[in-house]
DNA sequence: ACACATAATCGTAATGATTCCTATTTACAA
DNA sequence: TTGTAAATAGGAATCATTACGATTATGTGT
């Protein structure tokens, strides 16, 4: 998801534009891969002085609703990074420093689909986990 | 994993068999799902009056370390059950009980391994979530 | 540009899951 | 039966996350 796209969804949706706002959409833009809560927190403390912890869960679980980012739990933390809807896909993800990395192939198909007969199907989760080349 | 398996297991490796241990054990191989320690607490309590979250996390780990039990992050909560090691395979799991269904298809083949060449890959997980039939 | 209503933020307290610590108890090997 | 190391209870501490009242800032209408 691009930068303007979600400030468009923002504005669409009626909510304000600020700067902490905007500065953590630039961080999730630069960002490769998925970071935690706390991660941004300390991003947004280097730049902002004494801004809150519930600026930081308050945005994040807004800009998840808004589809903007996609989250995962890992290690028992949950973790953030910009969604990228533009197909359906899965992903790598480095253990050590939570970068990603596209995987295009999706178990989910009619195979698996008719295993589950009666079953109410909502969601779905497909994760490879590791090192990445730089963090061997 | 029987439970004969499990106490076997525990001998092996220099571990003491208690009554809380044997008790969870009858736990987990009693459910069929994924369970919360705050569940298994509850259970334990339920038998031994002043049991410590201390005792069901220490041997939780334990059990978890000797691959009597697998464990998988849901809403940012760690569930465990037994752990069902006779065949690979991943699970659909039911958000309402967190009860499981096999499925037999793993999309960790070649083809996935081709995809990622450089990259150490060290575990995966494909897990579908939603209702079970009884839960509907 | 200005004022207003409301949303966003701050600072901090509260919560829930999990871990840690010490004194006491228990399993089991000798 | 006894000794010793492991296991447990009880409670404090920690970490991630949520909640909340008071303050500040955005965006709309003027």
């Amino acid at each position: 998801m691009s930068l303007q796209e979600s400030l468009d969804l923002l504005k669409e949706n009626g909510y304000k534009m600020t700067d902490r706002r905007q500065e953590i959409l630039n961080y999730f833009h630069k960002e490769d891969g998925y970071r935690t809560a706390k991660e941004l927190y300390e991003y947004m403390a280097s730049i902002y002085e004494g801004i809150s912890y519930d600026t930081v869960y308050r945005n994040l679980h807004l800009y998840h609703e808004l589809g903007i980012l996609e989250s995962t739990d890992l290690n028992s933390e949950k973790h953030f990074r910009m969604n990228c809807s533009d197909h359906h896909h899965h992903h790598f993800i480095c253990k050590e420093c939570g970068n990603t990395k596209k995987i295009n192939v999706c178990p989910m198909d009619d195979v698996v689909a008719h295993l589950l007969n009666n079953y109410q199907i909502d969601d779905h989760k497909f994760e490879v986990y590791g090192r990445c080349p730089d963090c061997q």
